[in-house]
RNA sequence: GCUCUUGUAGCUCAGGGGUAGAGCACUUCCUUGGUAAGGAAGAGGUCACGGGUUCAAAUCCCGUCAAGAGCUCCA
């Protein structure tokens, strides 16, 4: 048995982890701007993920009896998971076992390493104690009490044991002096517990579980390491397998299982790790997008650009990025020049790793961001306030070195497009320009029907000095943001402390059709920036100003929400969006002569059009199609050629009869051209 | 990064100390058909990579790489 007495050491304060990740499934990414200045001593991957409230109070014995009924049920259900592992391993040690979001789960350290083998013998056991419909039975004790019980291993436990209940000997340590102690029993299983509980073990009837993982404990590495056992539990079976149909509809819309049936990206080991290979389709839904945004940001006046993938050191010490967090990104590129001369001098290779780590070295760093690029173009001519605001927007790929712990298909890579801006601009335009923005996205999660949506208003806490800037700027600043959020016609919510310290921010939360939540981009103002790289504008009184400089990219990145829209599509995606928008299914070869004639027909008229000329059976081409999602199948047979008609059949609509081939074409057309859903 | 799990054909996966397996996809042939799978044959793999144990390794052990899940919504 692993011995983790002796690496356990009781922590008086835990340490939080810097970064928490909420979010069930998929991790938020709002990781897009980070033009920070202040040398934080923190790796830069936190401050590109959302920073965790502080410690998380204790909840009190009054929150934790306002636990919802279903979070009850769960939390008595984790004991019986508990029970039935006592009984299976009864040197099991156990630490938390409370409710989340979906289901619950216990941790335990022990000598047996459970795998999903274990699930069955584990779930027969728990509907034995559910079957004896045993008492949640609370009992309240004294401190000195509750310590003697653990010391004899008695918590969580069926029986005294040899070994001391240890993590619960930790846990005693942590409830105030003042606050009530109370164990549950059920059965014979007693365990250290606030509650509250439901009133049997009967009443955990349909429960699941799901998966086994690990954890420290405490959520600190320096801790043990525990098996933490998961499981989900509902009032009713109806509930739970509707909950259990609906993973599995989430499983099913998986980006990175839809990308791959769907040929749409690829990620190739040899390449590198979240570095995304868009394949032609993936590479077609991209650029439909990309043209669809770049066509409403010519709308509202921006300028579009292009700029380099990497730039000189100089360059991000001025804008704060190296060397403060240099751990995220890739590493600098040495000039060869540079290099020489470092060798001439005897630099070694311990020494090169210091300089690089230090900034002290010359060379190229692949961007991690694009303001700087953008601000050089701003700052390449003399600026009149008649010019602002001056908006640059590029399709800008960034690279940042993620844990790799934290990679995962689209949604969570390492090289990365924005749909990136920057707005520089007078503190007098910012509520303009801020609402300019928000139409954007209205418009683009509008056309997709992503209507589910949410927004979040980060503001600044306060009674926190680490802000930059005026206070009256900011004032300014938070109360265009605020008032643009409300023109938005959309739920929001103000978030004080949530501000970036170089300015307030907007972020965007979607809902896909499954309910599951999406960090995508997010709006900021940036008092930041145009002071450390002293941008200026003339005024009308013929003096230099400070312009205000805002980020955005509504959309995050291209990687993750086109990852998203996936998802959201389930791989269905709109007429306009589609890799592939019609193919042609003749009957038999005898029509391929005027299957090409349509084909032609339509391609000329922009469609993206193919024809199936396999030998297959027509009911095989329409099932090839029917996968590959496409939306308008077009069979064609006798009937057809005699009549210059298609029969169209829709891939959810099913047969739709026959029409004309230049009807159907300018019917296509059309569905394309205005992009409906 | 850390822990666990996984890595076998383009895809989905079975197998497992002694000729490498299936379905789909692919190629060829037969079939020329009417709204979700017509038939036959064939081709395709250093079993992720590198070491080790063994007469013998895809299989067992160690390491590397990669993928997936998890890493306090606290007794």
């Amino acid at each position: 048995m692993r011995d983790t007495t002796a690496a356990f050491k009781l922590q008086k304060t835990p340490v939080p982890r810097a970064v928490r990740r909420k979010e069930v499934g998929f991790p938020p990414l709002p990781r897009i701007f980070c033009p920070f200045s202040l040398p934080f001593p923190r790796p830069l991957s936190f401050l590109f993920a959302p920073m965790a409230d502080d410690a998380k109070q204790r909840k009190t014995l009054d929150e934790r009896a306002q636990m919802s009924d279903l979070e009850r049920l769960r939390h008595s259900t984790a004991h019986v998971l508990a029970t039935a592992i006592a009984k299976l391993w009864p040197d099991a040690q156990f630490a938390a076992g409370p409710p989340v979001e979906n289901g619950f789960y216990y941790d335990v350290d022990l000598g047996h390493r459970i795998t999903p083998d274990d699930f069955p013998a584990i779930e027969e056991e728990m509907k034995r104690v559910v079957k004896e419909n045993q008492v949640f039975e609370r009992v309240t004790i004294s401190r000195s009490e509750a310590l003697d019980l653990a010391q004899r291993g008695r918590l969580a436990a069926l029986g005294d044991r040899e070994v001391p209940s240890r993590f619960k000997i930790d846990l005693l340590q942590d409830i105030p002096e003042d606050e009530e102690i109370s164990i549950f029993r059920n059965g014979d299983f007693w365990d250290l517990c606030a509650g509250p509980h439901v009133p049997r073990t009967g009443n955990c009837k349909a429960f699941k579980i799901m998966s086994v993982a690990s954890a420290f404990y405490k959520g600190d590495a320096s801790n043990p390491q525990l098996q933490r056992v998961y499981g989900t539990a509902f009032p009713n079976r109806a509930d739970l397998d509707a909950h259990l149909e609906q993973l599995e509809e989430a499983r099913k819309r998986d980006h990175r299982r839809v990308g791959r049936e769907m040929d749409l990206f690829h990620i190739d080991e040899a390449v590198g790790q979240g570095l995304i290979l868009w394949k032609p389709k993936g590479a077609l839904v991209r650029q439909e997008l990309q043209d669809f945004i770049s066509e409403h940001l010519r709308r509202q006046g921006y300028s579009q650009v292009f700029t380099p993938h990497i730039g000189k050191l100089d360059l991000y010490r001025t804008s704060g990025h190296f060397p403060y967090y240099a751990d995220s990104q890739y590493p600098p590129i040495v000039e060869r020049e540079h290099l020489k001369k470092l060798a001439d001098e005897g630099c070694g290779c311990g020494e090169l790793s210091n300089r690089l780590a230090s900034g002290e070295i010359d060379g190229f760093l692949l961007k991690p961001m694009n303001c700087p690029h953008h601000i050089k173009i701003f700052q390449s001519n003399h600026h009149s306030y008649r010019d602002l605001p001056v908006r640059l927007a590029e399709f800008g790929t960034v690279y940042r070195w993620e844990q790799s712990g934290e990679l995962g298909g689209m949604t969570r890579v390492r090289c990365f497009t924005q749909d990136d801006a920057h707005l520089f601009c007078t503190e007098d335009q910012v509520a303009a320009e801020i609402r300019g923005c928000l139409e954007l996205v209205k418009i683009v999660l509008g056309t997709l029907g992503m209507q589910d949506y949410r927004v979040r208003v980060g503001l600044r806490d306060p009674d926190s000095s680490k802000y930059v800037g005026d206070p009256a700027k900011w004032d300014k600043a938070e109360a265009a943001l605020r008032e643009a959020a409300a023109t938005l016609g959309t739920a929001f919510t103000e978030e004080p402390g949530e501000a970036a310290f170089y300015g307030p921010k907007i972020d965007f939360v979607v809902k896909d059709v499954i309910g599951r939540e999406w960090q995508l981009g997010t709006v900021q103002v940036d008092y930041n920036l145009p002071e450390r790289f002293q941008l200026s504008y003339i005024g009308a009184d013929n003096q230099a100003h400070r312009p205000v400089m805002i980020h955005r990219a509504p959309f995050g990145s291209m990687e993750r929400f086109v990852g998203v829209l996936i998802e959201h599509f389930a791989g269905k995606f709109p007429t306009w969006l589609s890799p592939e928008q019609v193919r042609v299914l003749p009957i038999s070869e005898k029509f391929l002569d005027f299957a090409g004639e349509v084909e032609a027909v339509l391609r000329e008229a922009g469609v993206r059009v193919t024809v199936d000329r396999s030998d297959d059976k027509v009911g095989a081409k329409i099932r090839l199609a029917q996968l590959d999602k496409i939306p308008y199948m077009l069979v064609i047979g006798a009937r057809e050629a005699e009549s210059q008609e298609v029969s169209v059949r829709h891939r959810d609509r099913g047969d739709a009869g026959s029409s004309p081939v230049l009807a159907f074409r300018d019917q296509v057309v059309a569905e394309i051209r205005s992009r409906s859903l």
